[in-house]
DNA sequence: CATGAATGAGTCTTCATTCAT
DNA sequence: TATGAATGAAGACTCATTCAT
């Protein structure tokens, strides 16, 4: 029997490619240098891969997609909605301490390609929203939650200042000029989200 | 007299380039097509910029600066800070609204070109946060919002708030998903926003 | 049995690859194509020949020489030298009709292969000329053919007819300008340059 | 005023593209090498002509296109048929003979192009063959021909002559094998074709 | 200053062929 | 012998930018 193809091989190509795009931004990342990355040959990125922007989606996706897993687990038997949404900020923030690269990939090239790609490209995006929405909804139906605001909005403005937040800590490596002035750990920053949303959601 | 000539000429480059850059995106986005739009020679374009960054750059700088003066001069007179809050958000989301071709390349565009430029690229937009962050800390100094949150993570989250809440109105166009999930307005989005903040930084 | 197995398996990849090679072309054409219509893996291709301008020359080569077999055989007995060329002319094209793929193959792609491969790669083609140049000979000989014209060239120039013959059938399908004006049968055809030819050649 | 295109330019693009055309067969036929022989860049190439194919189409349609009119005009005056398909034949071979390598692109690749290019793309060649059926046709309506044979035939068939009486030319020079069987002038087979046809059509 | 033709570096992707299994 | 994953050379075409007019 031939050589099956490698899930290792598939997954060291979306590794090496999260670190190209972190590097270069997706636009200007080579594919030659994925591939010299990623210890194989450019063809073969083309065996596993329908060309740059597949693989761009498909870091996304399996990588929220696990993300949301991780989270909807975490969620399990956890009652108290401040709780919920405290859980789902440190968990995604963790997710993102544990993997930079990735980090940087999200925050820089996500808005693009929600806008220039499918939506299928961005479903694991629309989930995570989806489970925020959720938390929300349900505090508000069980009355914890005041009911005078919409929880999608909450979601989504939630999921900016998550992706901001993340943003500074990214930037900060890059310009001097933001590292001085919004010199901010992410835990900082989590708890101060967390203070308001607290507050302003009750 | 060349002066005038010159200066309605640059305009225009703006004004087309937006266009542009708001259809096809920043590095899809051809130097011909902008001169076409713009009823131009392409060489033409480089006797105004630079290149393609120094044109992005420029209508960030030249735009967000514009909503900047605007929105201190708003500001003016007003003392709650709730009420200068409320001031930023209206102003800012009005301005997207009558050009919305800007609202998308802002919501798009910037977060790569914060990245992968320098950080005088991004200059008004750090100055739009300072004169959040300023609000807000002014509240927090005359006893009004709480101390325990870092003003300026309030405000750079703050701008992820509103930028997602851009972000939606722009996405919905283009992806019917988004569009029949998250059908909000701009005005009962910032609503929300309001809402939430306004408890919340109490 | 091995060999046995084996022939099935070349006849197949040849099959195959005339039906590639009549839908787009052999430069167009690819192995990985052809190894799915023959339903084997591409790597088997190359067991059997040495490359994709092996497999071309081998199709030209032992379809022709069959016709050429076929000539021969059907030409015992026959005396008439115009009837000797009506056999000629029926059963090249009664072969092309039967294998319209074939046809289109040779029509459009024996050109390039002259002239870009070595001479054995077509010495099945020289060997086709050959018969028709015998029987003009011939003809000549006995005095029944003029003698004025070059027999080499006749045959050289009634391939070129018999070519186009099938050319206007070929194309007809692909190209309704030409359908349109170009309606002939290839028994039309045959009808045509029989009568030509008969007499000319007296 | 900027500079305009040139048509010595897109002449020199056309003239080198034949040779390189000529020497390695359209698919192998490098833009590079066609830019270097015309002393040109690469991209000014693309300037001139959409792509590959259009530079060929381009070459077929001008000179051939040349040849028609130079045809017509060599015709007009002459009434008997016999002598205007001569006039057709001598005026075809002769451009070939001055343009060797021209000779060699119609022959090699012009199948091909019929094949997988529009009906647009030769439309010059369907003129040339209309001249000569007109011619032929002439000849039957005014009782000089034979009226039992297709005159549309005749032309095509006769286009396959032609072709493959360069074709032996062309092929000559790099198939010893053919060389030495078929050492046939261009004029000795004129004389034969015409020999054939004119008693055959009579 | 305006023009737009010329430039040529740059890169994704294809696909025939190989070779380890 | 059959397989099909891996290879990597190869090349058409693009497009930002320049500069002669």
């Amino acid at each position: 029997m031939a050589k099956q193809k490698s899930v290792a091989i598939r997954e060291s190509i979306l590794e090496a490619a999260t670190k190209v795009f972190a590097k270069t931004g997706f636009y200007k990342a080579k594919a030659l240098e994925i591939a010299n990355k990623a210890n194989i040959a450019v063809g073969t990125i083309y065996n596993y891969f329908k060309n740059k922007d597949d693989i761009l989606i498909s870091i996304f996706n399996e990588r929220i997609g696990e993300l949301n897993r991780t989270l909807i687990s975490a969620l399990q038997g956890v009652d108290d909605p401040d709780q919920r949404l405290s859980i789902i900020l440190s968990s995604s923030i963790s997710a993102m301490k544990n993997d930079r690269e990735f980090a940087e990939v999200v925050t820089i090239e996500l808005r693009q390609s929600s806008k220039f790609f499918s939506s299928t490209a961005i479903s694991s995006v629309l989930e995570f929203l989806e489970i925020i929405t959720d938390v929300i909804h349900d505090g508000q139906k069980r009355g914890i939650y005041r009911s005078d605001v919409d929880a999608r909005v909450v979601a989504w403005t939630l999921l900016g200042s998550l992706e901001n937040l993340l943003h500074i800590w990214v930037l900060s490596d890059r310009l001097p000029e933001v590292k001085h002035r919004y010199d901010i750990s992410l835990e900082e920053g989590k708890e101060t989200v967390e203070r308001v949303l607290r507050r302003g959601l009750h």
